[in-house]
DNA sequence: TTGACGACTTATCAACTAGTAAGTAACTTC
DNA sequence: GAAGTTACTTACTAGTTGATAAGTCGTCAA
């Protein structure tokens, strides 16, 4: 028998990659009780309306995302990246997912309000941290670029949002090539 | 009253809205019709199911693009290059649509199979048509980059489509820094 | 032992979904 | 002027969607 939070977790897990693989608007309350095998309202019993679910969703990726970067604070620019990068590789590597904070850019306007603002503020809290990343990486010479870390900030996060995508496409080569030209033209050393 | 084409060029204009702001799975045969003062069975005439709406929804777009890149085949590098943001830059101004092929491949899983088929083809052209001019405008001198042309294509690409989404958290300037890093970083005269 | 509570299931709902069949009015062709 | 064709509308279906109300069952504290 689950203990409180079992299946709770558990559809967040499973709704988690629903909204990665099929979008928000792709998978619905059925879809994740058949997968976990129960009913339906059970799930509207742990998030009455699908908003909630979203917003618990974002909220979750967010924390997680804030984890990370309060573990890697201290590391080089380099590797900070690195992990960046890694993160999002890993989206792809478990069966082609896309970051949720883009599968939801692309349907925002079709997506209810209260998640929209959820996703406004972990898109805004995520671009944060690459600006400081990129302006310090540059103070310490770890990281090379022109122009305001703003902007160089925006092509990474894009970059990294895009290339996901399109790897769906075009395959995973797509996602590695624009990565390591990002690091190239950022001045990393090419480790792997 | 309409002439042959006219309600079916309309239904594509608007559906091609609609899957720009709300993704494929965010509008319906209802909405489509609707929005036009016809019957939804009336958009069945002339596309049966959604996947034939969707296909030509693609095809369409890929129409207008190979027909511009013909057009802008004898141009410089950079002016090609400032032209490919341009189409996206106005998707943006069009109320905070993003480009169609983005958000069809964010919810690619959920999406008809020969829709899928249809957004494969359209990525590949616009990709190898982006390594041609990128190729062709660094043996010219025209545009600065190390590595293989496929990468730096792929971060193009990918930024331009990023950027898109992206735009609608954290509003268009982020397309705009997006656009003048990728600029600066190609070594582009940033005219505007 | 009772009674409250948490975590569900059963049963049901109205709205919406893509899709179809049959009918209709206007125009075209012969 | 009859027959066919085009471009629809009316009317309908079966399935899915998010959501709710009421009931069930085990656990746990008083």
């Amino acid at each position: 028998m689950a203990t409180k939070s079992d299946t709770r977790e558990e559809i967040l897990r499973t709704a988690s990659r629903l909204l990665q693989m099929n979008g928000f608007n792709g998978f619905s309350y059925g879809h994740v009780a058949r997968e976990l095998g129960i009913k339906s309202a059970a799930v509207h019993y742990h998030f009455p309306s699908k908003a909630d679910l979203g917003v618990a969703l974002v909220e979750r990726f967010r924390t997680r995302y804030r984890l990370w970067m309060e573990d890697a604070a201290g590391l080089p620019a380099g590797q900070q990246l690195a992990g960046y990068f890694a993160i999002h590789r890993r989206f792809l590597e478990r069966g082609s997912r896309v970051c949720p904070g883009g599968v939801l850019q692309a349907e925002l306007n079709a997506v209810p309000p209260e998640v929209r603002t959820a996703v406004e503020g972990m898109a805004r809290e995520v671009q944060d941290w690459l600006v400081g990343v990129l302006e310090a990486g540059r103070e310490a010479g770890e990281v090379r670029f022109e122009g305001p870390a703003v902007a160089m900030a925006a092509v990474v996060a894009s970059t990294v949002q895009g290339a996901l995508q399109i790897a769906r496409t075009l395959g995973p080569d797509q996602f590695d090539a624009a990565e390591q030209q990002l690091g190239r033209i950022l001045g990393l050393s090419i480790n792997q």
